[in-house]
DNA sequence: CTGTTAGCGCGTTCAC
DNA sequence: GTGAACGCGCTAACAG
């Protein structure tokens, strides 16, 4: 494999002249740039970028941490969407993307650990944030860019961008409740994610508005997985009365709830309303096509990666946090009280 | 931010010492080990992986090369399927796993030079194999480790994980032939993907054997996203007299032409019969859910990251060949023909 | 404009 | 058992 002192030496100059020409830090003769530009194309030379990133201290690369409790990526949830629009957007900014699998809850910081003070990265991107998340306040204090997607309770300053997951449900809610119904249940995330009780607010708040008592059996916390989605509507429809539209908290676990109501003989939409959370791609693409809220997400991942590449700049962020709004995506799966 | 320097001076002993007992490269006394790995503790030591790459020349890191004919992974197609069995079974072996798109087809390259020849990985996996594919010769020139997923028209010998298309999408025309259909479309994939031809095959071959004669005009290549399935149904569905049943190359095709199906007030399963190909996760969640061609995803994907280590460690693989074969998965989007 | 040189942080002989 | 010294391939000062 040729490195830049066969290309120096072919080229019949020194290696900080190849250097010059490779990374343009400085003025070259054309003549001598040519003869150097020839060498490399002869020996298809291709620099070290790990020798590179040795000296420079930069990789062009940003770490994406899978957390544990998403079971990786199995399902078609809101992270294979966000790491869609991460893909093509640090592609933007010439970044490639470092994807660690954190093996279990407890071992949570070891992938971090590795990959961020082992200087593989330049920074990088936390989602599912958590109550008391110890990677906020490591990455903190150990000083390396980050972005989090979603807000936690730590009492910290970081940078993240976010969706008012309150403002969401409570659209749906008011959605639900305007087509009349009155007895709706609600399934939530796991109370570790943080965002989970925002959107638990955002169904208590337009209950309340609306003079309805908050009913502790319409309201289950399932896993963030079909499975899940499916367990928690099972457990619902047995409730008696059974409610007549259920608030998901996410689409991935909408889609099992919706073959639950299905194998139970409901017609959805009409036996049942049920409004999710996300509007992940298949949303639009189940039969019937699922009314829920949507987080732009491709946009979240365009903001995560244009902070944090912000951030490794050195630059100033404008914005240092960001919510977004939500917004209903009104489908088939919802209809009026009967 | 500590060093090896650090430790050592701590502990009291040489950098060489300190690297010993990190990588248990040598017996170190007990009384120094414990005095090094205090200190290892006291710093929150972590080893910088670039130094210790441009050492060791590996990085334990595996390159997957994102397709720009892909559109990225937007859609949930087989690629995150894959990418999330990858990322599971390369955990196993502690790999992480760098993620680069390509631009552009004409840039196709350059992701792999830059990644690959610039030692940032220890070796990749390609997939989305196309006919007369550039990345295997190169890679095979370059001698770098490397696993596809899909076979090629180039004659060479290169490690692979495929399916055996064509008997796929045989057993799909089986089954459709049997219920009674004989005006069967196709929705292929683009011709330049060399598994496009063997999936055209399947078909061509059930037909033959059934003595029906092959129409080109139900035969339609799409783009491989779901708005490709769904403009190829439309284009079917005007055709004259319209095909009773269609088997569709990808299951991200298939639900696009579902809902052109659906648009056209026909109920799948009863007016139209849909057969997929994948069995991507929403394969079973869709309405009706999805009669489709099984690949066994997961275990390619464990299977392309085994040999693939194997290969970065130097060993031999057993087979350096493998085809599996895919499995007809029954569901409801297919009927008799009425 | 071009060449020389000093590290980046670590692993690895080879002495002792 | 332990330490000194070299070099992985490159960038960045600085000298000329």
């Amino acid at each position: 494999m040729a490195t830049i002192k066969d290309v120096a030496k072919r080229a019949g100059v020194s290696i900080g002249t190849v250097s010059h020409v490779i990374n343009n830090t400085a003025a070259v003769r054309n003549e001598t740039k040519d003869r150097v530009l020839k060498a490399i194309k002869e020996f298809d030379y291709q620099p070290n970028s790990v020798a590179r990133s040795l000296r420079s201290r930069r990789t062009g690369t940003i770490s994406l941490v899978l957390p544990a409790i998403e079971r990786s990526m199995d399902e078609p949830s809101y992270l294979s969407d966000l790491l869609a629009s991460i893909v093509d957007e640090s592609k933007r900014y010439n970044f490639d993307i470092l994807l660690s699998a954190s093996s279990s809850e407890e071992e949570e910081m070891t992938p971090y650990k590795r990959v961020v003070k082992g200087k593989m990265v330049d920074g990088c991107i936390i989602t599912c944030t958590k109550r008391n998340d110890k990677r906020i306040a490591y990455l903190l204090s150990e000083n390396i860019p980050f972005v989090a997607f979603g807000r936690s309770n730590v009492g910290l300053d970081f940078p993240y961008v976010d969706v008012d997951g309150e403002a969401g449900v409570y659209q749906g809610m008011h959605y639900l409740l305007d087509l009349g119904h009155t007895r709706i249940g609600f399934i939530g995330l796991p109370s570790e994610l943080f965002c989970s009780e925002h959107r638990l607010k955002g169904y208590r708040f337009a209950l309340k508005e609306r003079g309805l008592k908050f009913d502790p059996a319409l309201v289950i916390e399932g896993k963030t997985t079909q499975t899940g989605g499916y367990r928690s509507m099972k457990k619902l429809l047995n409730v008696d009365p059974p409610p007549t539209a259920v608030m998901i908290s996410s689409d991935l676990m909408a889609f099992g709830a919706m073959k639950a109501a299905q194998e139970e003989g409901l017609i959805i939409g009409r036996d049942i309303s049920i409004v999710g959370f996300d509007d992940v791609q298949m949303a639009n693409n189940c039969h019937p096509p699922l009314t829920t809220i949507r987080q732009p997400i491709y946009k979240i991942g365009v903001l995560l990666c244009q902070m944090l590449v912000q951030l490794i700049r050195g630059e100033k962020l404008s914005e240092r946090q960001i919510i977004l709004l939500p917004e209903l995506i009104v489908r088939e799966s919802c209809g009026p009280i009967r």
